[in-house]
DNA sequence: GGGGGAAGGACCA
DNA sequence: TTCCTGGTCCTTCCCCC
């Protein structure tokens, strides 16, 4: 803008980011550029005068016959909005009228108002670059949903002029008004005020027209008059080619930077250098671009809006998700990182209709910025998220020692939609035009040909050289194809809406009248602060007239486009996909601000907080690896299935579970045959002071009730610190992580912490200053447990937690228990901690999974108890409160009045409890033999479920050669230490061992799921599962070696030794990562 | 020589 | 301290038929 100083832009800009990687990267590609240009120019020093010579005349015939095609005939407006986000944001917030403002975040500007780019602040600038530039800049974050409704309302506007106009981005339309010039007697710079006119009454926002006799000309012309203005190239040849002339050919819409800059290298700046080289380029260039050029040059371009596409096809080419974190090497984080990605894109993938392609491809951004893709086409069609993160990881791990800041993942190669379902075809077949093959073919010729015989077709893509652009149009031309599809369908009538109504949420009928009925109120929506800003009356009425031209255009304009939202492409930012790209761009922008910000030292938890993110430590390798499985976890209960039911069940009710059989057990010899063939398969204990062996699950000796551990007398020093520490900023985290189910793996780190805390802070706090009270029954314990885990509904658990009480008093020995029980009651109510306590200490829950061990014994998860068992995620804790105290009365009653009655019925329930349970351990037991463990999982599930089955659905059961491997303590731990709670295995671990007995289980758990991962690749790739089975696919690779040695140069031979054919590719990849290794050393 | 896969890139909003 | 995201298309290299 006039404000600039283009060199102090430059300065700025250099000064802002010269040592970042990012410009480094900047400089690694233009060295890139450089060397290409420096082959090109080589190859134009090797030209003759003659072969020049000859090159210039080819060029000239092409030109006269490309002449011959021009088309002067056709009016094109092309309309872009003025500063279009921001200008939305202005209305919306009339506060920023005037004001240098950014809609974007620190990471990346969307756009600058018009006060802002005074300041050089740009679209695609970083942020913070764009502060140095102008200091008071203000922020706006986006709104894509906003900007849409009001594109919307431009669009109704532009619809009225023609039904067929080409949606652009949200921003832009093109639209053809040859017809209606000629119905109304109106010229095109006529119409175009009065589009500008209508837009700015019905919406408030300027725009800018290009008038022109082709569409890339108007495209062109529309930035010539920019803010609020328009300008119109009169439709003669003679017009045109001057305009063009003088036209700098970065203009031209499909030449960026990089063209612009070869072609400058060979004297070509304005479109008449185009001509005036014609020689030199098309010796220099492809066929393909240099026909682009040709046609530039000459100013032609699309004339006629595209045909549509054929039916039934997929409208899009790919479908992706990436996302940009701070830079990450372990393999355990970016497999994180994977998973959500392939999540995230499976979502969308179902979202979109239930797409399923052949090829997947892993995009790498390292943390120089150096730019990678993966790709792999099966011979099946996914669409899965475990499949998705089955592949990507295949190609993830030959790339892997890395340090990435960027992950992608992205399907392609589709399957067309109507070849799938052959019930949904034959409806479709019975209203589709012409035979879809021949419709695909048809339009692939299209694409190649109509554009080179005239001006018929698009305005044909290909640019420059090597790097070619101009897909815009092509774009465009997609979008229209699948409105045009929706409006056969609509036509077409109820029936086929219906059928097509579940794959495909751009055919959905019904959608046409919600589009005005919300394009309506959004309308009010997005602009009553306007309203409220401006003179005011007219607003309604610009708003009734919007929503009545809309609605005119709804159900008037019967054209392919007729609906707003139809007719937007999937692939072009105004579609419904889009808008939610926008949007998630826009929260991607703001975590990434967050991810920035995590690395400095200023305020991270404040951008972090902003970003929406829990406010976690960085996570170190564990955390990670229990981050991964309790993702798993959440996954695999999901995922649903008898298995997975049995696997999910809560902790604490399996501990339930376990105490109640423990303590059901009858003593020695009076114990069935049950019981002992449970204890075989079981890891035993002896009782220090009976020598009883007990089962590994039972904390006290059944015979004598010692506890398995010495209990200790102090916490540990760490424990108590860390006991100070959390009442804060631990519980705070907890919470954070506990809200959502994406993060509870920091809940389940943080559980442990919390675990520790909450373990010593009963002793510091329960115990000391009680030393009247009687001794409570044992140490402290650890459980480790996973968040994500639900519990059981609390009534469920209530009877149950009674059975265990009644089913203790039933039995002799469980008298001096149910004592100390009320004791520790006692205790606990005389400490009920204050409102505010506890709630610190439900959040503590929340994460934290301490756990009394007499609490737990008893089933209940007291509040009032210093030391908690909180395995569960908040929200569960917090209804279940009264009833827990509740229960405790209710124990307490019992102890007192003896209800033989009801302690006969709870027994029972006891005993029924004890069997489902011993069913379950029988089924365990079995299944520690890895083999009936599988057979058991397939039996259990069907074929087609048992790929669910690798999210590690039965990591919990370990085998028990596995188990051996485990450090579980044989023996009781020396006095004042504690133990802890293993939730997978139900071991009594030792504090110190804790970790590294944790360590084995992840292990073991990755390593079962990599195997699992084998397997569904497997499925998904059989040749490869072939070549595994048969030792390698040795005919490619020496094939191929030979093939590649023999046929070229260097660069040749480096890809051509790998191993054979299309099915070897991941080999392949291994082996020329090792190649290069080798060259490297 | 052409089809198709893989990798890399340019370009756009 | 800090440079996005999702999409399109083209080119080059390679293998295979
Ligand atoms: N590089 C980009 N990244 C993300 N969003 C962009 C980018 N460029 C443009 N946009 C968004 C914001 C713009 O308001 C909208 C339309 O783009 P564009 O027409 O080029 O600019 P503009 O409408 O903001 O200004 P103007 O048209 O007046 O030059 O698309
Ligand atoms: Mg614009």
């Amino acid at each position: 803008m006039e404000g600039v100083d283009p060199e102090h832009v430059k300065r700025v800009v250099y000064e802002a980011s010269k040592d970042s990687p990012h410009y480094a990267n900047e400089q690694r590609k233009d060295a890139a550029v450089e060397q290409k240009i420096a082959r090109m120019q080589a190859q134009a020093r090797a030209l003759t005068p003659a072969e020049l010579a000859a090159h210039t005349a080819s060029m000239d015939a092409r030109l006269a016959e490309l002449e011959g095609q021009r088309d002067l005939t056709r009016t094109w407006l092309h309309v872009d909005m003025d500063a279009f986000f921001a200008a939305v944001e202005e209305l919306a917030q009339p506060k920023l009228r005037g004001r240098a403002f950014a809609v974007g975040g620190i990471g990346m500007i969307s756009t600058a108002s018009y006060a802002a780019r005074k300041f050089g602040v740009r679209s695609a600038m970083p942020g913070f670059i764009a502060i140095k530039l102008c200091p008071q800049l203000l922020f706006v974050p986006p709104d894509f949903d906003k900007y849409r409704r009001a594109s919307e309302a431009t669009r109704a506007v532009f619809r009225c002029y023609d039904p067929d106009f080409q949606p652009g981005s949200l921003d832009e339309a093109s639209l053809e008004v040859t017809d209606y010039c000629a119905a109304h007697n109106v010229s095109g710079e006529e119409v175009a005020a009065e589009i500008r006119r209508r837009v700015q009454e019905e919406t408030h926002l300027t725009c800018s027209v290009g008038i022109a006799p082709n569409r890339m000309l108007a495209k062109i012309c529309s930035d010539k008059n920019k803010p609020n203005g328009q300008f119109a190239l009169e439709a003669t040849r003679d017009a045109v080619l001057t305009f063009m002339a003088s036209l700098s050919i970065r203009k031209v819409p499909g030449v960026g930077k990089v063209t612009q800059k070869v072609l400058a290298r060979f004297g070509v700046q304005t479109c008449a250098d185009l001509l005036e080289h014609r020689g030199l380029l098309e010796a220099l260039f492809s066929p393909i671009s240099v026909d682009w050029f040709a046609r530039v040059a000459l100013g032609l371009g699309e004339t006629r809006h595209p045909p549509p596409p054929a039916e039934g096809e997929v409208g899009r080419r790919g479908i992706s998700h990436e996302r940009t974190f701070r830079p990450l090497s372990r393999r355990s984080e970016l497999e994180a990182k994977l998973r959500e990605l392939a999540e995230a894109l499976a979502a969308d993938m179902a979202e979109e209709g239930g797409l399923r392609g052949k090829t997947v491809t892993l995009k790498l951004k390292a943390s120089t910025f150096e730019l990678h893709t993966r790709a792999t086409t099966l011979p099946t069609y996914v669409h899965t998220a475990e499949e998705l993160y089955t592949v990507g990881l295949r190609l993830l791990r030959a790339e892997m020692p890395c340090e990435l800041r960027l992950l992608g993942l992205r399907v392609s190669n589709f399957k067309e939609e109507g070849k799938r379902e052959p019930g949904q075809r034959s409806i479709e077949e019975m209203l589709r035009p012409r035979q879809q093959e021949q419709q695909q073919e048809q339009e692939e010729e299209q694409q190649r040909q109509e554009q080179q015989p005239g001006e018929q077709g698009q305005q044909g893509g290909p640019s420059a050289a090597s790097e070619a652009g101009g897909s815009d149009e092509e774009g465009g031309a997609d979008d229209q194809h699948t409105s045009q599809h929706t409006s056969q369908v609509v036509d077409a009538g109820e029936l086929l809406e219906l059928s097509l109504r579940d794959w495909n949420p751009h055919q959905r009928s019904s959608s046409r009248l919600e589009e005005e009925e919300e394009l309506d109120l959004s309308l009010r929506d997005w602009q009553q602060p306007a309203a409220g800003g401006s003179s005011g009356s007219g607003d309604q009425a610009a708003a009734a007239a919007a929503a009545a031209a809309a609605a005119a255009a709804g159900t008037g304009g019967e054209g392919w486009n007729a609906g707003a939202d139809l007719s937007l492409p999937p692939s072009l930012a105004v579609s419904p996909a889009s808008a939610a790209r926008y949007e998630r761009e826009a929260a991607a922008a703001a975590a990434a601000a967050g991810a920035s910000s995590d690395r400095g030292s200023g305020g991270p938890a404040a951008a972090r907080r902003a970003a929406g993110l829990p406010l976690h430590m960085p996570p170190t390798g564990l955390d990670v690896m229990l981050q991964q499985a309790a993702g798993r976890l959440a996954m695999l209960e999901s995922a649903g299935g008898q298995q997975e039911q049995q696997e999910a069940q809560p902790p604490a009710e399996q501990q339930q579970q376990q105490q109640q059989q423990a303590e059901q057990s009858p003593p020695a010899g009076a114990g069935g045959q049950q019981p002992q063939l449970q204890r075989a398969a079981q890891a035993m204990w002896a009782c220090t002071a009976c020598t009883f062996e007990n089962p590994k699950s039972a904390f006290w000796c059944e015979i004598c009730g010692t506890s398995r551990i010495p209990r200790r007398e102090q916490p540990a020093p760490a424990a108590a610190a860390a006991a100070a520490a959390g009442g804060k900023t631990p519980a705070g985290n907890s919470k954070a992580a506990a809200g959502s189910s994406k993060t509870t793996a920091s809940g389940s780190k943080a559980g442990r912490a919390g675990g520790q805390v909450g373990s010593s802070g009963k002793g510091k706090r329960g115990r000391k200053p009680k030393p009247a009270a009687p001794p409570p029954p044992g140490p402290s314990i650890l459980r480790f447990v996973s968040a994500t885990r639900q519990p059981s509904p609390p009534a469920e658990q209530q009877q149950q937690q009674q059975a265990v009480a009644a089913a203790r008093q039933a039995s002799p020995d469980a008298q001096q228990e149910q004592q100390q029980q009320q004791q520790q009651q006692a205790v606990a109510a005389a400490r009920q901690p204050s409102p505010d306590a506890q709630q610190e200490q439900q959040q503590q829950q929340a994460v934290a999974a301490a756990a009394h061990e007499r609490q737990a014994s008893a089933g209940t998860h007291q509040q009032g108890q210093p030391v908690v068992a909180g395995p569960q995620p908040e929200q569960q804790q917090q209804p279940e409160q009264p009833e827990q105290q509740e229960q405790q009365e209710q124990q307490a009653q019992q102890a007192q009045q003896a209800q033989q009655e009801q302690q006969a019925q709870q027994a029972q329930q006891a005993q029924q409890a004890l069997q489902a349970q011993q069913a379950q351990q029988a089924q365990q037991a079995q299944q520690e033999d890895p083999a009936a463990q599988q057979q058991a999982a397939a039996a259990q599930q069907p074929e087609e479920e048992a790929e669910f089955d690798f999210w590690g659905s039965d990591a919990d059961n370990l085998s028990s050669q596995d188990l051996a491997g485990l450090p579980t303590p044989e023996s009781p731990p020396a006095p004042g230490e504690d133990i802890l709670e293993c939730v997978v295995c139900g071991c009594w671990v030792k504090e110190t061992r804790f970790q590294s007995h944790q360590d084995a289980h992840l292990a073991q758990r990755l390593q079962q799921e990599e195997e699992k991962l084998e397997a569904l690749y497997a499925r998904l790739l059989p040749s490869s599962k072939k070549d595994g089975g048969g030792g390698g696919g040795g005919d490619g690779g020496s094939k191929n070696a030979a093939a590649g040695g023999g046929s070229k140069k260097r660069g040749t031979a480096d890809k051509g030794g790998q191993g054979g054919g299309k099915q070897a590719t991941l080999q392949a990849t291994l082996a020329k990562r090792a190649r290069q290794q080798q060259q490297q050393q």
